[in-house]
RNA sequence: GGGGUCUUAGCUCAGCUGGGAGAGCAUCUGCCUUACAAGCAGAGGGUCAUAGGUUCGAGCCCUAUAGGCCCCACCA
């Protein structure tokens, strides 16, 4: 047998492990009619990503899920992969090259995407390794890349059903353009923030030289494109004006004033400037009149050659230099200091800027509406419930999707343009021959959005477009893990595209967590520095001290803070296990062939056996109901709970004696209830700390003498609740004793009595019952409550008069210790005791008299008062007894 | 403007279908008791944001108020 470290140190078990359990194909599933599946995909990290708290935490409540499936016996399936992260990753790419001074267009497209996938070789399997190192039992044999042969065909084939039924289109219409990222980008991928700026108060003069009508703006420069002023139709000030032709200062444009409800009349002047090259709104108004569209910035946000005074001028540059201009012909009036709203690209941060052009449309009323009744039909469920709520009012309110990228990293458009005459083809096929002209056609240049592909992932990752029997049998999925962030970016998008191409949800329940802030609660984020490096923490403390960090006390879709000591105490009840294990590792060597024993006579198991087996028993009850309602929480408390206090502090303590004697029988009865309860608790806890549950495992197997290549926990049956092992009134007993010893403790504590001090006990009692109880703790009672001798008796007869008591629920347990006892002290705490229990039957009194609660609770909960009443009635007794008797020394 | 969520011990947070307020850390007091000082045994510490309501009974359900956070959305 091998022989335990005195700590448990992560270092060495963990990649061993991890390795052993790969090498026998634990991870992998395959697809079993016999067996239910239980399938997760994972979401797929960028390629260019770093594993990060937000990884860890999502990645640990999977493994979590999966790990306690498998031992339950479904197959499970936990499908992992990397997303190509297509703005990113080009970014990255562009990023590097231009420390090489060459830009992509020197290069071409061909062999810039050569090193895009150079790249991606290098570095794109970097966070899959460190997904290995939380402990991730993915099943590696499927992992896959949006980008792969698969699924670029359910991208194409996607493409192609969504146009053909005219669901996806080609349009030309302002949308967000970022001007760093020389992109259009969707609106899911606009942050908006406040950001300080001005109001610049404009006059534009009539041209017939009437005066001068005044309007406000916070961007000033877009005045070149102004095309109209605007007025609200109803706005009685500017009756008169509308129709009006306005001379645009600076460019001498000719322009009209037109009336249009857009208008606030309440705000500004209730005039606005209309742009509809540069704003939505504007955009908007433009088309309802047929407003000429005037573009007056590049791609990257600088001014035209058309012109010329400000051509080439960046936008901000070109704001400073038209107020300028404005100010000195008289057309600025007042700057005002103004906060507004302004889009940021969510990737670089640059602020974006409205552009017209021509991009292509996922039409997204037809797809929204059958997603939003699959959850509300529950055929997919939010944990917790209250997200489908965001859920819903997003797909209520969606736009069309945005889907047209200008970079080369990602999937190509498949769509196809014929210079000559026009026509458009949309194929899957690689090429395409225009059917009017008979000419080879040219691609679209553009990619789709990222989240395209990733869409299809429950799916295309599971062989479709083919009818695959991996299709058939781990679709739809059963859990999808993420956070609240993602929902719009993905949750959504991949219902509606399994809805619309699987026609089944994707998945059963998406369980939502939050995020992990910093121990000042702030977001984790390079900018600040604050973060902390999952792998830093695996390094100093074990993967199993992050998990369990990451999943104790938090309840799903709430944000947590990590905090290092949080990680240490995780650490430290690793270490707790470690040392219970060895502990009993160390009696089973000493007991020889006995401590391997399968089996016991129950009649040799003590009240102690039968109260922690009873008690493992509930706990298997609850924790496997809390785990199948996602209260992970919950479930790893309990855990923790039942292994550190009633198993070790409790029932070890209780056995140490019968370990130490002589009675063979008894010692036999107690390694084997430490072992089975040992292995069921470690069975418990693997999900969430798979590896020093997996070691001990198998050097518990080992020293049990069943060890074999295939011993391991994480393919080993989940434990269930057994009703032959459920022991009500051991429990019960038990817990008397327990509350027992805890008020002699206590006691003894106030009186400062060293635990090497042992003191003759007597337990005093009328109830038969009671002193059974304590007839039959064996030896226990004694050590617990250190001891040196245990009388029961039903009087009081040949007890010191001044012993040291304490009062417990039908008995009164005194301690000789009468040197030490001040008895003006001893009758305050008695006086203490005695308040206690008259508030206390004060309330159970009050209850039972009101003849409300009487008829109307439930019997069970008026027979626990009345049982209360009893026992509360009885202390009551006692300490009066105890406080007369003191009286009268 | 709309929606969501939170307010519980000094700090960070649990509290699952309403039935005597919990954990970790921190603090205080004893213990190196032959698994573990990364430990053991005790102790102190809370008007569950406020005000109403429902109920025999509310931290939990309902309404309003205050404060914090988040998301969505049009204000030139």
């Amino acid at each position: 047998m091998k022989e335990l470290a005195k700590t448990y140190d992560p270092k060495g078990i963990e990649d061993r492990l991890y390795q052993f359990w790969q090498d026998k194909k634990y991870f992998h599933a395959e697809v079993r009619p016999d067996k239910k599946p239980y399938t997760i995909v994972i979401p797929p990290p960028n390629i260019t990503g770093q594993l990060h708290m937000g990884h860890a935490l999502d990645n640990t409540l999977q493994d979590i899920l999966i790990r306690f499936k498998r031992m339950q016996g479904y197959e499970t399936l936990w499908l992992p992969g990397t997303d190509h992260a297509s703005i990113a990753t080009e970014a990255k790419i562009v990023a590097a090259m231009a420390q090489e001074g060459i830009k992509k267009e020197d290069i071409g497209r061909e062999k810039f995407l050569e090193r895009a996938w150079e790249w991606k070789r290098q570095y794109g399997g970097r966070i899959v390794s460190q997904l290995k190192k939380m402990g991730s039992s993915c099943d590696w044999d499927r992992e896959r890349f949006t980008m792969d042969e698969g699924c670029n065909k359910a991208v194409k084939e996607v493409f192609v059903n969504l146009y053909n039924k005219g669901l996806i289109y080609r349009g030309n219409r302002i949308g967000n353009w970022c001007p760093h990222c020389l992109t259009a980008i969707s609106d899911a991928e606009v942050n908006y923030e406040d950001q300080a700026g001005h109001f610049w108060h404009l006059r534009y003069p009539y041209t017939d030289g009437s005066g001068y009508i005044e309007m406000a703006t916070t961007r000033p420069e877009t005045m070149l494109g102004d095309t109209a002023v605007a007025v609200n139709p109803n706005d009685e000030r500017y009756k008169d004006c509308v129709g009006k032709m306005i001379t645009l200062p600076l460019v001498g444009r000719q322009i009209p004033v037109i009336a249009d409800d857009y208008v606030d009349m309440e705000f500004g002047t209730g005039v606005v400037k209309i742009t509809p090259a540069h704003d939505p709104n504007d955009y908007e108004v433009g088309l309802r009149h047929n407003l000429e569209v005037v573009n007056v910035l590049t791609p990257d946000a600088k001014i035209v050659d058309d012109y010329p005074k400000y051509a080439g001028m960046d936008r901000y540059e070109a704001r400073e230099a038209i107020v300028k201009d404005l100010q000195a012909c008289g057309a600025l009036t007042k700057i005002e200091d103004y906060s507004h709203n302004v889009g940021t690209c969510s990737r670089c941060n640059t602020t974006i800027e409205p552009r017209v052009s021509m991009q292509w449309y996922v039409k997204m009323e037809p797809l929204a509406g059958p997603a939003i009744d699959a959850v509300k039909q529950g055929k997919t469920k939010f944990v917790p419930e209250h997200f489908d709520k965001t859920y819903y009012h997003w797909l209520e309110g969606i736009r069309d999707w945005c889907i047209s990228r200008q970079l080369w990293w990602g999937h190509r458009i498949p769509a196809f343009y014929c210079d000559d005459c026009g026509e458009m083809v949309v194929t899957k096929d690689e090429t395409a021959i225009c059917p009017k002209c008979g000419k080879p056609m040219r691609q679209d240049p553009d990619t789709l959005d990222t989240w395209f592909s990733s869409a299809l992932w429950p799916f295309s990752t599971l062989g479709w477009p083919e009818k695959t029997k991996e299709l058939e049998y781990f679709y739809p999925t059963s859990t999808l893990v993420t956070g609240y962030d993602i929902i719009f970016f993905w949750v959504i998008r991949m219902m509606f595209s399994g809805l619309e191409h699987m026609g089944e949800v994707p998945f059963k329940t998406v369980l939502i967590h939050g995020l992990v802030r910093d121990s000042q609660g702030r977001k984790m984020s390079k900018s600040l520095g604050n973060g902390i490096d999952p792998l830093e923490v695996i390094d100093k403390y074990g993967a199993d001290a992050l998990r369990f960090t990451l999943v104790t006390g938090n309840a799903p879709g709430n944000d947590m803070r990590f905090y290092w000591e949080r990680v240490e105490a995780s650490r430290n009840f690793a270490n707790k296990v470690w040392n219970a294990s060895r502990f009993i590792m160390m009696n089973m060597e000493q007991m020889g062939e006995d401590g391997k024993v399968t089996n016991v006579a129950p009649a040799s198991l003590t009240d102690a056996d039968r109260w922690i087996l009873s008690k493992a028993n509930g706990l298997t009850k609850e924790v496997t109901e809390n785990m199948e309602n996602f209260d992970l929480g919950i479930a790893v408390g309990k855990i923790y709970d039942f292994i550190w206090e009633e198993f070790c502090d409790w029932y070890i303590e209780m056995v140490k004696p019968r370990l130490y004697g002589e009675d063979k029988e008894s010692k036999k009865a107690a390694i084997w209830t430490l072992r089975t309860v040992l292995t069921e608790s470690l069975k418990l806890l693997h999900p969430y700390m798979p590896f020093v549950t997996e070691e001990i495992y198998r050097t518990l197997k080992d020293a049990e003498g069943v060890l074999t290549d295939d011993t391991s926990i994480m393919i080993s049956a989940w434990p269930q609740f057994d009703p032959a092992l459920d022991f009500p009134k051991e429990e019960e007993a038990v817990e008397l004793i327990k509350a027992a010893v805890t008020a002699m403790r206590a006691r003894r504590s106030e009186m400062n009595v060293p635990p090497s001090r042992k003191a003759k006990v007597f337990v005093v009692s009328d109830s038969e019952h009671i002193r059974s109880i304590f007839e039959g703790s064996g030896s226990f009672f004694a050590s617990l409550a250190s001891a040196s001798e245990v009388t029961v008796q039903s009087d009081k007869t040949g007890i010191e008069p001044d012993a040291v008591s304490v009062v417990i629920a039908g008995a009164t347990v005194y301690m000789p210790l009468s040197d030490l006892v001040d008895i003006a002290k001893e009758i305050e705490r008695l006086q203490k005791e005695k308040e206690r229990l008259t508030g206390e039957l004060a309330r159970v009194n009050g209850m039972l008299s009101n003849e409300r609660f009487v008829s109307k609770a439930p019997e069970a909960k008026i027979a626990e008062e009345r049982a209360k009443l009893e026992k509360y009635t009885a202390m009551m007794k006692q300490v009066e007894e105890q406080l007369a008797h003191l009286g009268k020394q």
